[in-house]
DNA sequence: GTCTATAGGTGGATAGAC
DNA sequence: GTCTATCCACCTATAGAC
């Protein structure tokens, strides 16, 4: 069924935001569904299929998000804001962004996932670089240098407080974070 | 002998940060160092002996060479350069911060290996935020906020900029990230 | 200190019945 | 689609000889 199809994907990418993508297994994803390891094999042929479509699927995923805040918020400030929402959300069950964990593995990734899991840093680099770039042009923001800088660095930055947050515990860590970058972009 | 025992931490060290603390084993390190894999269980009785040994060496390492940028440098802005310097020269092995990667897997560490992690954590951001504050008594640095505050963010977007610099293979997402964050805390 | 031998467990994956 | 059975490789760890 496609049901299990996706409660496989739901499970593996639940999994790999706690504990990373080599930390589970089929066997955990099958005892979660109620399953046996090799059924999990028609679904997801190798741990590599899983992997990619997992990422594929929460890279989309995210896009939709990102889309949203678009139409619904127009402030760039605001914007930022939202996104940083976005993170503050998984870490509330303990997960990190998909694409930290698997970026931090990324030597043992087959090329499949490795490629999904750079089309994630491009797509939202893009994404708040637009965001970047039309609020400096409306007067709501302001930073030095390109906006696709300014992008990967608030990104990284991002990832990066997530990871320390679920480390201490501490969800502040992270509002804490998005607070004092998104002031590092506005006007003085 | 004592050479064996530092020749393990060494490949240790190595195979964490390029690969993660889940993804090298006895057996990789046995190799290594033409050895077998039970010998090396005389070194170190468990795994997470050997995960907590490697990382809280690691940290005193660190220590000291903050302890050296210190006493060697003034200026609060180069001090935070050197501070990025540090990480910069890790990358140029492909190697991330041990504490970033073994942070990204925290849930699947020995309780041991996870209080050194945040001992890590809390003594780059206790340097980090002695740095800032001095630097903004001086009138080297401006910053909103207090000083703990920036630290915790400084120290996750550096780590989290590593992330993604070695992701793509391109070292100047690291050196883009410490110039825009360095420029963030300083006067205008 | 390092070895051989070994244990018990788990990993990803496949073949073929139902 | 899911199952049983099975494969082989690998993992952490221990016992005991050298």
């Amino acid at each position: 069924m496609m049901e299990t199809r996706l409660a496989l994907l739901d499970a593996a990418q639940e999994m790999a935001q706690k504990v990373g993508y080599n930390a589970f297994s089929f066997n955990d994803l099958a005892r979660r569904l109620g399953i046996k390891p090799a059924s999990v094999h028609y679904h997801f042929p190798t741990k590599g299929d899983l992997g990619r479509a997992m990422m594929a699927r929460y890279r989309l995923s995210f896009l939709g998000r990102l889309h949203e805040i678009e139409t619904g918020t127009k402030r760039a400030r605001a914007r930022l804001k939202r996104f940083v929402g976005l993170f503050q959300s998984a870490l509330a069950t303990d997960r990190l962004c998909l694409c930290g964990t698997l970026a931090t593995e990324y030597a043992t990734l087959p090329a499949a996932v490795k490629r999904e899991v750079r089309r994630f840093f491009d797509d939202s680099e893009a994404w708040l670089a637009r965001v970047l770039e039309e609020g400096r042009r409306a007067g709501q923001l302001s930073f030095d240098g390109t906006a696709p800088g300014a992008a990967r660095t608030l990104f990284a930055a991002f990832e990066g407080a997530m990871i320390s947050a679920r480390t201490f515990g501490e969800p502040a860590r992270l509002e804490e974070a998005g607070r004092w970058l998104v002031a590092g972009v506005s006007p003085r």
